[in-house]
DNA sequence: CTATCATTTAGACAGGTTTCAAAGCAGGAG
DNA sequence: CTCCTGCTTTGAAACCTGTCTAAATGATAG
C-alpha cells in the first residue's frame, strides 16, 4: 500500500491496525490493571519473596476494607493475571506470567523516539 | 556479557512494589487505553502512513458517531498518548512515543528471552 | 455573506465501577 | 462442639463511562 519508510520503530500496536477481536481481548486485560489499587496488588504479588503473597499482607498495605481488596483480587484473577491457592488458613496469590506478557508485548518494543520527521 | 544482564524474570512491575503515586499515574494512562475503541484508534494512528491519521479516516472505521470518536480521541489526547493538529479543514493526530513507552516499560521484560536485535 | 463540510462541545441516559457494611464459609484452637 | 480468625460473597450507595442527539465552532468555497 505504502512505502512504509519508518519500519525500524514500531511496537506491535503501531505496526499494523489492531483487529477488532484482539482489541476487545486486550482491552479486557488492560481494564483489569487500569486501577491504582490493582496495579499495586499485582506489583506486590509479583515482587514478593517466593513469587507469592498472602492476602493478609496485601490488605494491610491499603486503607481499604478486606472485601474491597478481595474484590480487586477477583478482578485480577478473572482476567487471568493472577492465580490463588488456599493453604491452611491463608490464601496465597501469584502472578501468571503468560498473561502479563501479553501486555508487555503490546507496547514493548517502541524503540527510541527517533522517528522520521514530517 | 555480564554487564547488567536483565535477568530472565522481572518486569518493573514485578521487581519491586509500585509506589502509590506511580501506580496512580500509570493507572491513569492504562485507563486511557483500556477500551477497545481507543486501542484501535491508537493502533490506527500509530500504524498509519506518515505517522499521522486524519479524524475522517478514523471515524469511517467504526460504527460509531463522530462525537463518540471525538470523545475517545480527547481521552487519548488528555492522557498524553496522542497529539492533534489542525491543518486546514482536517485535524491530524499522531502518537506521542514517550508516553506509549511508559506503558511498554511497565510490563515489558517479563520472562521472555526474546532479544531485540533489529 | 451564506452555504457546507469537518470536528468539537454540551446535555442526557443506560450501564458499569469502586467502595463499604453485613452476612457467609472454611480452617484451626481450645 | 464452639469459638475465633482469614477471606469471600452479597447488597446497596455514590460515582464514573460510553454512547447518542442537538447545537456550536472552524475552515473553505461560491
Amino acid at each position: 500500500m505504502t512505502a512504509n519508510t519508518t519500519a525500524a520503530c514500531c511496537a506491535p500496536i503501531a505496526r499494523e491496525p489492531l483487529a477488532e477481536s484482539d482489541a476487545a481481548e486486550l482491552a479486557g486485560l488492560l481494564k483489569a490493571v487500569a486501577d491504582p489499587v490493582r496495579l499495586r496488588l499485582l506489583s506486590m504479588i509479583g515482587s514478593h519473596a517466593g513469587g507469592e503473597a498472602c492476602v493478609c499482607d496485601l490488605t494491610d498495605a491499603f486503607d481499604l476494607t478486606a472485601p474491597t481488596i478481595s474484590h480487586h483480587l477477583k478482578v485480577l484473577r478473572t482476567a487471568g493475571l493472577i492465580d490463588g491457592e488456599r493453604r491452611g488458613t491463608w490464601v496465597y496469590y501469584r502472578i501468571v506470567p503468560e498473561t502479563v506478557n501479553k501486555l508487555g508485548a503490546l507496547f514493548a518494543p517502541l524503540a527510541e523516539p527517533e522517528l522520521v520527521t514530517v
